[in-house]
DNA sequence: CAGTAACTATACTTTGAAGTATATACATCA
DNA sequence: TGATGTATATACTTCAAAGTATAGTTACTG
């Protein structure tokens, strides 16, 4: 169950649209609500933009279960980001530290769950009370590029900058390919990659 | 009068804090109440982030007032991004097409009117029902790149992915700088402009 | 100095969505 | 088979902010 694994492509609440009694435990149940909120958010738009009745929606769900399971719409909205923010700093970062390898795992695992993605990187990114966790997200990266930076960088005022605009080539250039409608899908994580790595190899040394 | 022109720096309502009777005309005073629709929308967050009071207070003026020039809160939203879209716009292109100093020019604009740089590509960008004055910004800057990444880049499946995510960075590279504090002023135009030049390249030619 | 337009002040209605309450139905499992 | 817990259904309260109404005040203009 989940963006995780293969499947829910579609809205799909569940199986039959009325009545069924009891169908999931506590935690599977959080766990699918979880993942019907990361779609709903995401393709409505962010936190404001999204009712509890279109997550519901996406749930096969009655509002009253969300109450059930979260005290607030914030505090389901910051389940939703901790756990796509988790997955995401541990496709990235392994053994407490980024390899060679950290910028295709976060392809891997943007294409696998797009939607996650997108509300992270696009939405909560930029709302007041929730974007501390996706800054730190984004300050985590940083610090894994400065060291590699300083290498190379001469200037020491442009060192962060450097560093900041580094983590948003990588995001920005998986989410234009999202948008893009994921073409090539088989060379799509090299291409992704090799552009990566010229274009902060060309800020960098400028 | 506004972001433009050298003032209004701080939130500053207006000189006497009550009664003042008429002060602007018409004109002039729709034109102080969209500078400080920018400053207020800008800086709380977007749209649904910012309440219309927050937008008097900046204004020095009553909510009524604002009622007297705009429709509603969708109309003088659109009639800001409607202003600083046209003023980006004729940055970038000047008589038709864009030149050697189009992102020059552009980060010009944004040291100028910073907020009105951030509203833009930061908030409105991702707004479901305000994003598509800013996606047409975009095509249009990515329109007028195409014809030179057709020259070097090969896969043609690629070539739209290049026009955005190229479109992109010069937005993030001049977003990062102003988040970073303006550093360097002296050297920054030409830094990032450099930084643009060679992330590009490496991009396009991959 | 009179008239008009810009503005203040205050109070009101409306709206949409969050959050609460309670009674009922059905599934599962001991 | 009946106790337990998951879920439905419906109706309600609360709240913030948009939007409306109206009466009064001050500045500028002819």
């Amino acid at each position: 169950m989940g963006p995780m694994t293969p499947d829910s492509a579609g809205p799909a609440p569940h199986s039959s649209s009325t009545r069924g009694g009891r169908r999931l435990g506590r935690a599977e149940r959080r766990e699918q609500i979880i993942d019907a909120a990361t779609q709903a958010f995401s393709r409505e738009g962010g936190y404001s933009h999204t009712s509890l009745d279109d997550v519901a929606a996406v749930a096969g769900v009655t509002r009253m279960i969300l109450y059930r399971h979260f005290n607030s719409k914030a505090d389901l909205y910051e389940a939703v980001l901790d756990r796509a923010g988790e997955r995401m700093y541990h496709a990235a970062v392994v053994d407490g530290e980024m390899d060679d390898d950290s910028v295709a795992r976060v392809i891997h695992w943007a294409r696998e769950d797009p939607d996650a993605f997108r509300l992270l990187f696009r939405f909560a990114a930029q709302e007041p009370d929730f974007r501390g966790e996706i800054d730190q997200l984004k300050v985590g990266m940083s610090a894994h590029i400065r060291p590699y930076l300083e290498e190379v960088t001469t200037d020491e005022r442009w060192v962060e900058w450097t560093a900041q605009l580094t983590t948003m080539i990588v995001i920005e250039a998986i989410m234009a390919w999202l948008d893009a409608g994921q073409p090539d899908p088989e060379h799509a994580t090299d291409r992704i990659l090799r552009a990566v790595e010229g274009a902060v190899n060309a800020i960098a040394s400028v």
